[in-house]
RNA sequence: GGUGAGGUGGCUGAGUGGUCGAAAGCACAUCUUUGCUAAAGAUGCGUAGCCUUAACAGCUACCGAGGGUUCGAAUCCCUCCCUCACCGCCA
């Protein structure tokens, strides 16, 4: 969430920095405002009452040990008590409804941010690869699957329901043999910490790093115990560190996690899209990093470059864009996605969405650091896939068929998987 | 799930209704002194909010969480959560 105090002086700044999003936030931040001075205003008077109460109590205190009557002082404070509740119910009102309000302003994007209004006006940032010449007609990802018995749909509706797949034989291992690529990847190449969370988390997390309360709707959540299924990673490994204050010497911190990933897609126009591009569970290895304000812009540029590598090593065509002001994520300042090249799709497909979130999160989980005068100071949260996992299969499917329909495993990933070739 | 014990500042640990935001020790920081792989002493050392500010200061809240009793709660009462131990169940 935003900082309250900027909001207080710079209100015609954050307005024209919110402005550049999709949807109308001027008002919230007026609505804030009001209640900022209404809540300051109850709590001064309450704090003052408080003061009152403990001076007259403690003068009490004295007049007994003394033996003294103090009855008619008694009747006074009471008087006191009395309004500290009025007032104080008053104060605490605003204080929840002004948490309320900041937690549904997105955050600042960032100076850097490109500024746009749609999609189309993310700008291209750069290019990696060419896309793969084929003899023949490159066939798609669901038929590659059908017919080598990778990938069985029909089983995912039928325990579980649309959007839900089956993995089997060398999809079910190809699937895995790509988790602990990306994992060894960057676990030994790239400095991360390899981290295994729990998949149920509580609505704090999901408050912590964004998805609550706006997007409630999205995430499967289990009334009776009151846990989420977690939509990505990025909740439980964030939230590692709520609530703490973390020393300088730990910074930045680097952490990779492989878990399924869990989405309603309530409302999503995509849901209808063939084989594996949307599902409502898939795998992802993500990355996350917590670092000073100082440094989150070039660690933003590494962790992107880390994502690439996978790309790089699997030898699959993709490009870097920009994400514009207007298609930036709620928490984000800044987001580059990385998008891989799938020919049977004939399109490019999200494998990787890198953001620098700023102190957006870590405000939001109580979340700080000491700084080297011993100052609580609030890091910068940031996280990207490293990447989506039934994307890159499609993309990998897709890109490295035969005319035969057999599909060549790309030699960095021969260890892991076994062989060189299925079918 | 059952029974028992317990949750106090970075840690250990006192504190059962009135100058307790909390003794003492450890750790840490600065300074002083003696000196040399350290010792002694002094001072400081939690978080958040409010009000002010050049800065200091001041005030309020926080002793697992939330309620209650009271003029006044770390301390009494209720509910919940968590930790540990043992038992039960279990991949």
């Amino acid at each position: 969430m935003l900082d309250i105090r900027l909001i207080r002086d710079n209100p015609d700044q954050v307005k024209q920095r919110l402005a550049g999003r999709s949807g109308d936030f001027a008002s919230l931040v007026d609505e804030v405002l009001a209640i900022d001075t209404q809540r300051r205003a109850a709590e001064t008077e309450r704090q003052k009452l408080q003061s009152d109460r403990n001076r007259i109590s403690k003068e009490i205190g004295i007049a007994k040990k003394n033996g003294q009557d103090t009855s008619a002082i008694e009747t006074e404070v009471r008087g006191i008590g009395g309004r500290i509740e009025e007032i104080g119910r008053e104060a605490d009102v605003a204080d929840a409804r002004q948490r309320d309000l900041l937690l549904s302003i997105p955050n600042l994007p960032h100076e850097a941010c490109p500024v746009g209004s749609t999609a189309e006006e993310n700008p291209e940032v750069r290019v990696w690869g060419v896309k793969p010449d084929f003899a023949f007609q490159p066939k798609d990802h669901t038929v590659l699957g059908a017919a080598l018995g990778m990938l069985d749909f029909e089983a995912g509706v039928k325990i579980t329901g649309s959007a839900f797949v089956v993995y089997r034989g060398a999809g079910a291992r190809l699937e895995r043999a790509l988790i602990s690529f990306l994992l060894d990847l960057h676990t030994t190449q790239h400095g991360y910490e390899e981290i295994s969370p729990p998949l149920l988390v509580k609505p704090e997390c999901l408050e912590g790093t964004g998805q609550l309360p706006k997007f409630g709707d999205q995430v499967y959540h289990s009334p009776e115990d009151n846990l989420y299924l977690i939509p990505t990673a990025e909740v439980p490994v964030t939230n590692l560190h709520r609530d703490e204050i973390v020393p300088l010497e730990k910074l930045p911190i680097q952490y990779a996690a492989y878990t399924p990933c869990f989405r309603r897609e309530a409302g999503s126009a995509g849901l209808g899209t063939r084989g594996l591009i949307r599902m409502h569970q898939f795998d992802k290895v993500e990355l996350v990093k917590i670092t000073t304000p100082e440094t989150s812009m070039g660690e933003l540029e590494s962790l992107t470059a880390n994502a690439e590598k996978v790309l790089q090593l699997l030898g699959l065509h993709y490009r870097v864009i920009e994400l514009c002001t207007g298609d930036i994520g709620f928490g984000s300042a800044k987001t580059y996605d990385i998008e891989v090249w799938a020919p049977g799709q004939g399109t490019y497909l999200e494998v990787s969405s890198c953001s620098n979130f700023g102190d957006y999160q870590a405000r939001r989980m109580n979340l700080r650091y000491k700084d080297e005068n011993g100052k609580n100071r609030i890091p910068h949260t940031l996280n990207g896939s490293g990447t989506a996992l039934a994307r890159l299969f499609v993309a990998l499917v897709e890109t490295y068929q035969q005319a035969d329909g057999s599909i060549l495993i790309p030699e960095a990933m021969r260890g892991h998987f076994g062989s060189a070739k299925i079918g």
